[in-house]
DNA sequence: TTGTATGCGTTATCAG
DNA sequence: CTGATAACGCATACAA
């Protein structure tokens, strides 16, 4: 390996000069900045930052841990939480938690060693304030995406999940539904708590009576007891329309109707939280509430730089960022009016 | 920062002693052991992976450079490396190239400086040549996955693109096609190569005219100028029939034909290369040759960790992944048949 | 079983 | 403008 010593001794100069042409500080004649360039060209050089990290104290790396790396929501977010890393200097480290308390501690451990500068969390739930702790702890600065933790103060980007969720609601109120069903994650998610809040919110608005037995909790990207929503299929007053809290539901819960000869939207409507990423451009159908995603990933990682920059001088600052409602073909009116 | 001098301190021993109890190295009385781990816990010590890999030469990061994040392909294929990574021992460090290479470029030179132990790397074109010679210049370990570059010899998981694309030829030709527009990624990139290589074939085989002017080529993320589409849609024997050599080129054609009001597949058949994510679950649409993305992911890595450990004594490894190809309802008979 | 000296590649500090 | 020295936190080699 090259090291800086290697450029001084071709260069005749000394360790320290090289350094500084490296990092342009201090003054240096421009004739050996030019020399010293030359040769670290000649022989390759490229400065170990593993050692640089050390006497510093900072990697100029960020982490961005993610619940599900499948989900178009995320890697939207991902790429915006890169492109802003990149654009101000830092490489970034991924982790993807599966909605998982024990991989999302395994992941903080790791971070916690490698001494990541920040981190970027979407925490798995409101368990995940143990790991945050940890942080803490470490003094390791962190901003939270997506989603909150109750008792966890820190900067934040989060979307309008109350009002996005009322907007869903209230549109299939619209169309006449009544009986409208909730497939949500589970209560332990800040997203899911506030989603179901904003339904609640809209069907007290008209009105309409809420009840609980239709309403369903399912991991966000765990649709497997099917048991629970042939349950409600199978009521003497089954419901009209399902709200789906997130994409991955939505599509699982489209897929178990269509096996069930249930077509949507003519015998059951259909919404959700999220965009289904391309299947909404091979095909425009789901009705959604679209999230700025990439927003959310470029906006995390600038708050988290500041938050770095800033030590901890900077007030608290949490961004709402509100969601777009994008009407499609799921929805309609309920078959008993037709 | 808590460092193995304060635990030392505490503990009545030396540096090495609690180095020791860390990495299970030495014999050391069990009393010993047992104290220091007990004043770690307490003091909350976590070991600083910087100064490790500084002294070791090993950063027990690897890195994994895709080309479009946003592809669920990718994002897959990510999962599976990630996977295999975290199984292993290894952090992984996020790259995006976006098909560009100078991102690409950039980020190169990022993991040659951040010292990774290993790269899997999925060329942006050709030219990537010249970055894969980097690493080589710097000893850095790399692996190939989806694409190979000519000249470069290394370690590869690739997929079976020209049986996967014959088969999805020939079966447009067993449903009566006999005018199938190609519409490829940039000849640049060896799985479009190759894609256009099996399609031929299976043309050759059934003795169908290949004809250039309904061949087209797109960057594989950029499906920008229409104009192309359009002319081969005007022509006076215009295709019956599109190949398109990735999932978004699909995407964006179907919604084009959309847009002009030309039904697939009553008016036009296509199908493609690689699956469409939840596009595919929300409606089982698209005729597709499915990769094992995970598995690209998944076994680069673990080509890419024996690599490293083996040094040079290994002798090179190339993978060739299958594609299965699953029947939808994006391709029917020809209109003129019916 | 445990400790001492040294070095990994870089930068901060102070001296010249 | 340039250089010598120490330090970052840890592990290797050798000694005790």
């Amino acid at each position: 390996m090259i090291t800086i010593y290697d450029i001084a001794k071709r260069a005749n100069v000394s360790a320290m000069t090289v350094s500084r042409v490296i990092n342009n500080s201090g003054r240096i004649s421009a004739g050996t900045r030019e020399k010293v360039k030359r040769i670290m060209e000649e022989l390759n050089y490229i400065p170990n930052s593993t050692a640089r990290s050390l006497v510093k104290q900072e990697t100029k790396m960020l982490s961005l841990l993610i619940t599900d790396i499948t989900n178009p929501f995320f890697t939207t977010l991902a790429r915006g939480a890169e492109d802003a890393a990149h654009q101000f200097g830092y490489k970034l480290l991924f982790g993807n938690s599966d909605e998982k308390l024990s991989k999302e501690k395994e992941y903080v451990d790791m971070v916690l060693s490698t001494r990541v500068d920040g981190l970027l969390f979407a925490p798995a739930s409101d368990a995940s304030a143990e790991h945050l702790a940890m942080l803490n702890v470490h003094r390791i600065p962190f901003v939270l995406v997506d989603r909150e933790v109750p008792g966890v103060e820190a900067d934040m980007v989060l979307g309008e999940n109350r009002a996005g969720a009322a907007s869903l609601t209230e549109y299939l109120v619209s169309l006449g539904h009544t009986r409208i069903a909730l497939v949500n994650g589970l209560g332990t998610v800040s997203t899911a708590r506030e989603r179901h809040a904003g339904y609640r919110e809209a069907l007290e608005r008209h009105r309409i009576p809420y009840d609980e037995s239709i309403i369903l909790e399912y991991g966000y990207n765990r649709f497997d007891d099917l048991d629970q929503l042939d349950r409600i299929l199978r009521m003497p007053d089954p419901p009209t329309a399902i709200f789906a809290a997130n994409n991955m539901l939505a599509v699982s819960i489209i897929g178990y109707l269509r096996d069930k000869g249930i077509g949507v939207p003519e015998h059951m409507s259909v919404v959700c939280f999220e965009d289904v990423g391309m299947a909404s451009k091979l095909d425009p159908f789901l009705t959604v509430a679209v999230q700025p995603a990439y927003e959310f990933g470029y906006r995390g990682i600038r708050l988290l730089i500041e938050r770095i920059r800033s030590k901890d001088e900077m007030e608290r600052r949490v961004i709402r960022l509100p969601s777009d409602m994008i009407v499609r073909k799921s929805a309609g009116a309920p078959p008993d009016r037709l």
